[in-house]
DNA sequence: TAAATAATTTAGATAAAGCTAAAAATATTT
DNA sequence: AAATATTTTTAGCTTTATCTAAATTATTTA
């Protein structure tokens, strides 16, 4: 059994090693979980003696098969409970991720089971985020950058980053969310801004910044 | 802010100064929690110092109106956990408590909020306790030991000690759930033994020890 | 390539929440 | 009213998860 501060680690751990390279800096554990270098030292130590990192001094860490395992039961749980809060208790879909961050820490094998079946088994969290099965297989699709599209190519979000509460919040404004469809209207030559047409409706500028953190999947 | 540990210590001190005498025991929280009298003496002091409670050294302690407000804010949560579980997951009503007892210590107002709201603002819980309001509110009614009734008294069972996962167990394996209806057919002199009909269907023999754990509401 | 800079680890400290063993206060028996 | 037993507190230790400051290693730059 591991602790929620072990949890937290390991699956931040996992979440960087899969979007990246292998082997996971010190640094960017300590930038993403807002602690210092040393504690993160300390606690590679005690996961990398429980066999689910393997770390090798100033070079790095990556996560092993039985903590991959681990990492993916965690966010199976914080999926399951965002979808439930979004879908069953109405929060907007940019309030869910704090407080999922909270019960995914929650063990008990029959109540994640019991939440999964009453949602009905969903397949994504409502950033649009795959949820891994029982068995932790997980169902991903291709995604690019809404700043990767050409003009008048069309697509539908698919996923958002959720760990900048700042962008949630000015998506939610500007009504982007998971399955708007976006068509690309124009793409700015000297900032890269783009214009866009949201679910046939709006059409807004948004920065480049704004569309390197929006993940689509191409419809034509 | 409270931290987990807190909040169990002081609803379990609230708990007991409810059920008894005002002043509460070292030794009786220690009992209840499971840890030794010294760990309680520790942190009496770290809640005393935030005026949750009153301590006289070597007296005993009572819980104070503030930390009464958070005890029964904490009460609140764990009860509205509980008919969540119980009602929309189909856990069983001697399963529910100890999933609760983590969930309770989940901080956010518009979750607890919208919970109350999502499941229709329930009055009790699947023990028949009362659920207090967001004010602090709660709506008592008067309860006696089953042991208490006398032959032909019929009742309906609104609570069950629910610390003791075997006594709910043996009820559930008998079909005496919370709002069961009951009708004294018979009390042995011997042991205080009382023969019982359960929902106008089955008869069983029940020891004083359990009858003095369940608690009802007279019918007539 | 040597110096400067950046990243990482080590050493040592702190706070929370528990523990054991011993001391002190209170309660109960003779 | 002593003696004994029980309850409660104190003192000191442990583990977990942080931190700061200093040392070490790796990388970049001049
Ligand atoms: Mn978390
Ligand atoms: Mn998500
Ligand atoms: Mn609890
Ligand atoms: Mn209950």
């Amino acid at each position: 059994m591991l602790t929620t501060s072990e949890e937290n680690y390991l699956k931040t751990i996992y979440n960087l090693s899969e979007s990246g390279k292998k082997q996971v800096s010190t640094n960017s554990i300590s930038k993403f979980l807002k602690t210092k270098p040393s504690s993160v030292t300390d606690m590679i130590k005690k996961l990398s003696a429980k066999k689910l990192l393997y770390h090798k001094k100033y070079k790095g860490t990556n996560i092993s098969s039985n903590g991959k395992k681990l990492a993916i039961q965690i966010i199976r749980k914080h999926r399951l409970w965002e979808v439930f809060l979004f879908e069953k208790l109405n929060f907007k879909w940019d309030e869910v991720h704090k407080i999922a961050e909270e019960l995914e820490h929650i063990t008990n094998e029959k109540l994640i089971e019991k939440l999964d079946k009453y949602l009905k088994y969903p397949k994504i969290d409502p950033h649009g985020d795959p949820i891994p099965n029982k068995n932790g297989e997980i169902n991903i699709k291709p995604k690019i950058k809404l700043s990767n599209l050409l003009i008048n190519n069309n697509c539908i979000v698919s996923n958002v980053n959720d760990d900048d509460g700042n962008l949630l919040e000015y998506l939610n404004k500007i009504k982007i969310h998971i399955g708007s469809k976006i068509k690309v209207f124009d793409i700015i030559e000297y900032d890269k801004s783009i214009e866009i047409e949201i679910d046939s409706k709006n059409k807004v500028f948004i920065s480049n910044r704004v569309a390197e953190n929006i993940l689509v999947t191409k419809i034509n």
